[in-house]
DNA sequence: TATAAAAAAGTTGTCAACAAAACTATAAAT
DNA sequence: ATTTATAGTTTTGTTGACAACTTTTTTATA
C-alpha cells in the first residue's frame, strides 16, 4: 500500500537531480531534449521554483546547458569536450585503481566481485539499459572505494557526460565497455597489483575514447558556424 | 563620468559568482562568514531571487556552504577535504605542466614571465593581497594555458578552497608559495623540460600542504560530535 | 503555391508579498 | 546567578502573478 501513493512526497533537491542524471545517463533522455520548466515541475510535483535551482545546477554540472530565454537542453557536448572529459579521465582513474590496489581488504574484494556480478548478469538477460548503468557506475564504485568524495563528484560528472558522448560519436555497437576490461581491472586490483591495474584502466579509457568518432556531428557544427559567420 | 555611476547596470550572475569568488580567495570573506541574501541583493542591485540561484551554483563548488533555513555561509573545509583537494591537485596539475613544456612557444612564455612579473612586483611593494591573489591564479594561468576548458573550471573550484583550506590550517607564515617555486617551475616548462617540470609542481604541491597543520581546528570539531554522540 | 506579416500560444525571467523557521533580547522563575 | 519561557526581530523558503521573450499557428498577399 505505500509501494506507491499517488500522492508522493515531494523529493528533495538531491533526488531530483539524481533521477535526471540517471535518467541522462540511461539515456531515457537523449542529449539535446528540451526540459521544460513547468512539466518538471508537474512530475516531481514541486514548484518551478525549485526545478529552476536543480536545472542550475545541472547546468553547473555541464549535464544541462541553458539558452537566455530558450531554456534547458540535455546538453550535446562537442568533440572538444568530449576529448577534454576523457583527458581528465586518464589522469584521475589510472590513480584511483593504483591506490586500491594498495589497500585492497576483503571489503573490497566483495563489493567489486558483487558489481561485477551484476554487471553479468545484466549482460546474460540482455538488458542494455541496466548494462549501460552498470558499466558507468563500476567507474563510480572505483572511486567511492578509494574514499575521495571530491574525485567521487567530480567522477559522476564526467560518467554522466561520457554517457551523453558516447550516445553522440559511437559507432552503432552499443555497450561502452563491452570486453572483460572490467574484470581485468578488478583482477589486478584484488592481486594488489597497483602498476597493472593503472596500466589496464589507462587502456580501457583509451579504448572506448578510441571507438568514437569525433568527425561526423561535431564536424557539420563546426562548418555551419563557418558558414554563418562567413 | 562613466567610470562610477551611482546606479550601475546590474552584474550578470556569473560575475557577481567571480566577485564573490574573488573576495574569497583574496580572504576579504573569511570562511564561516554568512552570506545575508538581502544584504548581498542590495550590494549588487539585484533582486534576492538572483542572488539565491548565485549562492546555489558557489554552495555547488563547495565554497559556500547551504544550512537548511539558516543560509549560506563561506565553506570551513575539514581537514579531510582540505587533503581530499590537494589529491586531486596533485593529480592533475603535474600532468598539466608536463603538456604545457611539450608545446612551449614564445607566447606561452610571455604569458608566463608576464605572471612571474607581477608577482615580483606584488612581493616587492609588499601587497599581501595582490600577492595571495597572483599565486593563486599562476596555476590558473597553467591551466588555461593547457587548454583543457574543463580541468581549468575545476582547478578554479580547487584553487578558491585552497585559499579556505590555508586560511584555516597555515601556520602564522603568510604566501602560500612563497618561494621560488613558481618561476622554477616555469623556468622548466620554458625549457621544455616535462618531466623536470612536473617533479616541481608535485613538489610544490606537497611542500604547500606540509606547511599546513591539519590537526587543530579539525581535531576539535571531531571531538565535539564524538563528545556529543557518546 | 509560396512567402511574409500578424496574431496566438507557450515558456522563461522577474518580482513582491506572504509564510515558516531561526535567532535575539527580555522577562520570569528556580 | 543560571536557567527557562516568551515575545519580537531577522532571515530564509514558497507561492502566484505578471512581464518579456520565443516559437508556432494563422492570416493576408504576391
Amino acid at each position: 500500500m505505500a509501494s506507491k501513493p499517488s500522492a508522493a512526497k515531494p523529493p528533495t533537491p538531491d533526488e531530483m537531480v539524481d533521477r535526471i542524471m540517471r535518467a541522462v545517463a540511461e539515456r531515457r533522455l537523449p542529449p539535446g531534449t528540451k526540459l521544460i520548466e513547468e512539466r518538471l515541475a508537474g512530475i516531481f510535483k514541486v514548484n518551478r521554483t525549485r526545478i529552476r535551482s536543480v536545472l542550475t545546477r545541472l547546468a553547473h554540472e555541464g549535464i544541462v546547458t541553458l539558452h537566455a530565454n530558450r531554456g534547458a537542453f540535455v546538453s550535446e557536448p562537442t568533440a572538444q569536450q568530449a576529448r577534454e572529459v576523457f583527458e581528465v579521465r586518464r589522469l584521475l582513474e589510472p590513480a584511483i585503481v593504483q591506490t586500491l590496489a594498495a589497500r585492497a581488504d576483503r571489503a573490497l574484494e566483495s563489493r567489486l566481485t558483487c558489481h561485477l556480478q551484476k554487471e553479468a548478469e545484466a549482460f546474460a538477460h540482455a538488458d542494455p539499459r541496466a548494462l549501460i548503468r552498470l558499466t558507468g557506475e563500476f567507474h563510480l564504485l572505483l572511486a567511492e572505494l578509494a574514499g575521495n568524495t571530491l574525485m567521487l563528484r567530480m567522477l559522476r560528472e564526467m560518467e554522466t557526460l561520457t554517457s551523453l558522448i558516447i550516445y553522440l560519436y559511437e559507432s552503432p555497437d552499443l555497450p561502452a565497455c563491452r570486453g572483460n576490461d572490467h574484470v581485468a581491472i578488478a583482477a589486478a586490483i584484488m592481486e594488489g597489483d597497483g602498476a597493472r591495474a593503472a596500466r589496464l584502466m589507462l587502456a580501457h579509457l583509451a579504448e572506448v575514447e578510441a571507438g568514437l568518432d569525433m568527425q561526423g556531428k561535431a564536424a557539420t557544427e563546426f562548418d555551419l558556424a563557418d558558414a554563418l559567420g562567413a
